[in-house]
DNA sequence: GTCTATACGGTGATAGAC
DNA sequence: GTCTATCACCGTATAGAC
């Protein structure tokens, strides 16, 4: 161990980290925590006093990432639109790229205690109305759609951009075979193919 | 109880399905299960032997729903391409909405065991090949895609029509201030919404 | 701060009566 | 087939020594 005293934290945290998104709240063994982190149950219980504060830490910082530039992609009105879907869309790709599993894990989560969403927008701050109002004043605005096509547009991008990393296990053995660099590849080109479709479709009809 | 003997075993399954769904294999215990099916403990392991092998009941079963009429959807040269789309995605969303916690269920218990996968083909008759090789030799070539192509066509008709469901919990509070109604009205428009989405982007661009 | 030892409540599973 | 009683184990949490 090099690490000194300090960063046990954050050691266990990591460790944390790795076995909660990995088994979920209820699959996750303070035991396995431990051992991933190089000491014993007990120091678990002296930095965080419970599993669920643990838990805690973890699933939040996870939901954190989860609203990426929601609001910046669509407060700043320097870019034009199209080209602003274009930064959230990589932008968006490139967190979930670095964190590939942490859309599955937020999902479980969040479908099995939904709840924990209202004290988690409180705590951080989170102000729920004014994203809506965003996306009905901006988007819909700047699109030329209505409200509701900007709502259908928004949960549109974001369904493609998450799909393919959720649904992975899923779609990697059916249509690639398993072929792990096939389904890399494929990754890769997502940010274009969600790009033009999405491009293509806000053009009037011809 | 009206039931005699014989569907005990059916209540059990329906309780499962229940639980199963909503606490995930690790969330759920034997005897929520049995209290739902308004029986006790020991008369589950009569009937199915052990946690597991009840739950592989239960998650079969909600993994063939997610096998919808794809390979239907394809097979099937009546109707011409476009209004094939249209009835794939009219019906896999139905199913959906008649399961509306499966996908994530299905997605959860697939992330954290993933191997899963492979005993469930096999035994389910399953050729995984077969579905690909559709994807290239039917989709790309009505659709005057490349093969590459089809399979992110694919990819994103599924998404979209998931995601709402699985992403719900964020979605309905973020973007709709927990207003179910207002949800469910948004749920009822997605079939036409992604078909027409589609439609346009598989057009020549003009 | 870090460890070992232990308490204590569950949890899946089985034995055995009816 | 269905129940009650019980076992063996595991998992979180704490006590207390160093």
């Amino acid at each position: 161990m090099v690490d000194d005293k300090l960063d046990t934290e954050k050691t266990i945290l990591q460790a944390a980290r790795n076995v909660f998104i990995r088994k979920g709240l209820d699959g996750a063994r303070m035991q396995e925590i431990a051992d991933e982190a190089g000491i014993n149950k007990a120091l678990l219980h002296y930095y965080f006093r419970s599993k669920d504060k643990l838990f805690q830490m973890v699933f939040r910082e996870a939901l954190s990432k989860f609203f990426p530039s929601l609001v910046t992609m669509l407060a700043t009105k320097d870019l034009p639109f199209e080209k602003r879907i274009e930064a959230f869309v990589e932008n968006y790709l490139s967190i979930i790229r670095d964190n590939p599993f942490i859309p599955a894990f937020v999902i479980s989560e969040l479908n099995k205690n939904p709840e924990q969403l209202s004290s988690f927008f409180v705590e951080a701050g989170i102000d729920t109305k004014k994203v809506s109002s965003i996306i009905k004043d901006i988007i819909a605005k700047e699109a030329g759609i209505s409200d509701q096509e900007a709502r259908h547009l928004v949960v549109n991008i974001i369904a493609m951009s998450i799909f393919p990393f959720v649904g992975r296990p899923l779609i990697e053995r059916i249509i690639f075979q398993s072929d792990k660099e096939e389904y890399d590849k494929f990754l890769e080109q997502r940010k274009k193919v969600i790009v033009e479709l999405i491009a293509k479709s806000l053009k009037k009809s011809c």
